[in-house]
RNA sequence: GCCCGGGUGGUGAAAUUGGUAGACACAAGGGACUUAAAAUCCCUCAGAGAUAAUACUCCGUGCCGGUUCGAGUCCGGCCCCGGGCACCA
């Protein structure tokens, strides 16, 4: 009798063993290459959801086949505890964000287990723990006196009624999400790093990382955005002590600029408010937009002369200062020269407030240039440019930058798109920023001894602000430098500087320093596993902060991760899967019902892992089936015979030997898929061909038999980084002595794969007109004529004239007639 | 708006370097087993035409065009969907 396949019974089993055996708790001392097999740590929201299900099960795919293959792995997990779901929640339910945030990890880390994930529990982390931030507070410290640390305003979402800061995600078409209140910009003093200082190197260094994504790297360039151009000094007119700096990558088309462009918050701009009522007004309006580049740039462009003006830095001509909505404050200098004639957006601009379009570039190939229609933004040789004319983009670009060099109203300046890292938010459930305000000093660190800076979890919250800012036990400090009641600093740390380096504190998780050596050895991670939303932002500051942490000697590699498998979003309703979609993402129910193989088995042949798919329940049942049938077949084929023969190649039978041939060929395909391709859905293929294959085999004798059991055991080992559970029993199953974890990926046996005759496509004009059958060495001109001697191909054949003979050896053959 | 992806049967997908489009599944329909149901097993399954036939023919990978003996795959243009755009993580 086949036992019945029960997952709920056999994946505790499982997961018993592998816990006895601490078979994941990773050891520096163990042999092997080290592979550090890492998924993005997720956000404790509350329950996991199928996106989580699906980046988990695909590290531990990675980390388990690692294993097999003999390699030193670790898999460890952790939390990203601090962030805004928290506060929302206190403010709610009035929960402590801290209380909430411990209830959800303790709840998911169940459901992790639940999923038979093979990481190693002993290194978990949580972000919020003060054993963790104090270290990021530490370093935060170390780069206030590199200098790599500053302080100036920047540009926030204002909510007016509630008086607080909004994420632009709390922002609902220009209105708080809240209060409903228009929102408003507003500058405020916050903290920035300066990751501008590294932006050559964050960009150089994308020429070597082969194991990232290309559509990554090209979107990490594209958002540093390097870009060669001039800095040009335009004097105002009214006070040539004081000029108006623009950077532009198209110093050649100078001479066409016919006025200038700030952005509303420039101090021209403001100082120009003050006199005009109207420019005030218009300025209050651009101020009614949010943050976001987005609304920036699908804004309707608009603008209102200063009434000033500024001196052209070659002809000395006045050219009027505009404010323009469109101009980016915190992008170059916040101001822009505006040439209408070889500028697209400056010539609508020009368009709608008749602001004179002058061509100063003229084509060098077709390309049509008419003014009157668009704006003409080749490259192009110099016109009306008096003593430029008839330079081309190169010549220009040096030469008038050359004269501008001269007079000192200009220079060549590299330019990066990348802004600094604005780290400061008014929010409470962050890690505190350890400064501290004090009235005579101004700003003063907090000394290192003194860290952590712990913030305070029996908390309160009374409105929506946070609750430090009238917290006098938090707030009240005496300042280290002069001993004078002093104030804490309230903002707390982007929760981005979390997640920079906890991979890092994975490798030394109870070190009494940042990291220690055992960083240097498991750092750079080999495999990154995690959501292409996470491609621009949280990808490029880890880089940076790796960056910042190696100057410092803490890690030794230059970049943090080796190879990256970017994931396609688990869509829900066409949309990415939200903390606010509720329970229509917890595997929770489905776990109940069919067990953690069948979700990871189902999760895995649901899509390849870069691309995006909308989740359904379909796939269970079958993923079911084919675990069941797995299960049936090997217990069945067990049952079958007392020992297992031996196998005996020159007995094997043709059947026997095909048999062997579609093994070994899963067994390559999915070392292939696991190791090279990332792509795990064919796999489950793979291994259901070959289960269908066992199943279509007649066994006739012990030849037979032992293939028959070389092809399960070869099948239960493919499976068993997707599906573990059910793989660890049948392993045992089997008779195997060892446990399946534990056992070595096996080599392909190349005598299995050979084949003495192929079937290859015959076509005749590119179209299909038969297949033939040849010996595995075939000449070419044999295999011609077989191919013409086929029935359907001579038919078509017949009568036509043969102008070429193609052969794509082991493919096909097409004969191309006239 | 800008940057990066994606679009293949009723559905999820496969086709790895330009070489048989739809492997493997799901759903559906038909059949076997069963008193019955579930489970299991077998068959059919892009569309159209034609046939005694599973021979055969045409058509087909979002749309339009191109390169090539040959294009889902490469190139140009477009449409739609998704992700990111610096305070969601």
């Amino acid at each position: 009798m086949t036992p019945i396949y029960d997952p709920q019974g056999l994946e505790a089993q499982a997961q018993a063993a592998w816990q006895r055996s601490g078979a994941f708790v990773a050891d520096e001392s163990r042999p092997g290459e080290k592979f550090y097999c890492l998924s993005m740590f997720p956000y404790p929201s509350g329950r996991l959801h199928m996106g989580h299900v699906r980046c988990y099960t695909l590290g531990d795919v990675i980390n388990r086949y690692r294993r097999l293959k003999g390699y030193n792995v670790l898999h460890p997990m952790g939390w990203d505890a601090f962030g805004l779901p928290a506060e929302n929640a206190a403010i709610k339910h009035n929960i402590p964000p801290a209380k909430w945030t411990q209830d959800n990890i303790d709840y998911m880390r169940t459901q992790m287990q639940r999923l038979g994930f093979g990481m190693d529990w002993s290194r978990e982390l949580a972000t919020c723990d003060p054993e963790y931030y104090r270290w990021e507070q530490w370093l935060f410290l170390r780069l206030y006196k590199k200098g790599l640390v500053y302080r100036k305003n920047a540009i926030v979402n204002w909510d007016p009624e509630d008086q607080t800061v909004l994420a632009n995600e709390q922002v609902v078409d220009g209105r708080g999400w809240r209060s409903g209140a228009l929102v408003e910009r507003r500058e405020m003093a916050q903290w920035f790093l300066k990751i501008t200082d590294y932006a050559g190197e964050l960009l150089d260094e994308l020429e070597h990382m082969d194991g990232w994504p290309e559509s990554v790297k090209s979107m990490q360039r594209n958002w540093i955005g390097r870009s060669e151009g001039a800095e040009i000094d335009f004097l105002l007119a009214h006070d040539p002590d004081q000029k108006l700096t623009v950077f532009t990558t198209r110093p050649d088309t100078l001479m066409g600029a016919t006025y200038v462009a700030v952005a509303a918050e420039h101090p021209l701009a403001l100082a120009a408010a003050q006199e005009d009522a109207q420019l005030e007004a218009f300025i209050e309006r651009c101020r009614q937009n949010t943050t976001a580049e987005a609304d920036m740039a699908t804004l309707e462009k608009a603008g209102m002369s200063t009434g000033l003006s500024v001196r052209h830095p070659i002809t000395n001509a006045l050219l009027p200062v505009w404010v323009a909505n469109f101009v980016l404050m915190e992008y170059g200098s916040g101001a822009v020269m505006s040439v209408p004639g070889h500028d697209q957006r400056d010539w609508e601009f020009a368009q709608n407030y008749g602001i004179p379009v002058i061509q100063v570039i003229e084509p060098v190939d077709d390309s049509v240039c008419d003014l009157n229609v668009a704006a003409f933004t080749h490259r192009g040789r110099l016109i009306n440019s008096g003593a430029f004319n008839g330079l081309g983009f190169d010549d220009a670009f040096a030469e008038i930058i050359a004269a501008l060099a001269e007079s000192g109203l200009g220079r060549h300046v590299t330019n990066f798109r990348l802004r600094d890292w604005g780290v400061s938010r008014q929010r409470y459930w962050g890690c505190p920023i350890p400064m501290i305000h004090c009235a005579e000093c101004g700003v003063v660190p907090v000394p290192e001894e003194d860290l952590p800076v712990e913030l305070p979890t029996e908390v309160s919250f009374q409105g929506v602000g946070s609750p430090l800012v009238s917290m006098p036990s938090f707030l009240d400090v005496d300042c280290p430098q002069c001993g004078a009641a002093a104030r804490r600093e309230t903002d707390t740390f982007d929760t981005f500087m979390e997640s920079s380096w906890y991979f890092a504190r994975f490798a030394s998780p109870d070190s009494n320093a940042m990291v220690d050596e055992r960083a240097s050895y498991w750092t750079p991670v080999d495999h990154y596993v995690g959501g292409i939303e996470h491609a621009i932002l949280h990808l490029l500051y880890a880089r940076f902060y790796f960056k910042l942490m190696r100057d410092e000697g803490l890690v030794k590699d230059n970049e943090p991760f080796n190879r990256l498998m970017m994931l396609g979003m688990v869509l829900q309703d066409g949309k990415k899967m939200s903390k606010s979609a509720g329970d229509a993402g917890d595997p929770q129910k489905l776990l109940d019902r069919y067990g953690a193989d069948t979700v990871r088995t189902a999760m895995m042949f649901a899509a390849p892992p870069e691309q995006s798919f909308e989740w359904s329940e379909a796939g269970l049942e079958g993923a079911m089936r084919f675990l069941r049938r797995l299960w049936a077949g090997v217990h069945e084929h067990r049952q079958a015979m007392e020992e297992v023969p031996e196998l005996v190649k020159e007995d094997l039978s043709s059947s026997a030997k095909a048999l062997r041939r579609k093994a070994y060929e899963t067994l390559a395909k999915a070392d292939d898929d696991f190791g090279r391709r990332m792509q795990f859905n064919t796999v489950v293929s793979a291994v259901m061909e070959l289960i269908n294959a066992i199943g279509r085999m007649d066994v006739e004798n012990d030849a037979d038999r032992a293939a028959v059991h070389e092809a399960w055991t070869l099948a239960v080992l493919v499976i068993s980084p997707i599906a573990p559970h059910i793989s660890h029993h049948l392993w045992e199953a089997l008779g195997q002595q060892d446990a399946l974890i534990d056992h070595p990926w096996p080599e392909v046996d190349h005598s299995a794969l050979v084949q003495d005759r192929l079937t290859l496509v015959v076509q005749v004009n590119g179209k299909v007109r038969g297949q033939i059958e040849v010996a595995q060495d075939a000449e070419q001109g044999a295999v011609i004529e077989l191919a013409k001697a086929d029935a359907n191909v001579a038919r078509h054949l017949e009568g036509k004239h043969i102008r070429k003979e193609i052969v794509v050896p082991k493919k096909l053959v097409n004969i191309v007639v006239g």
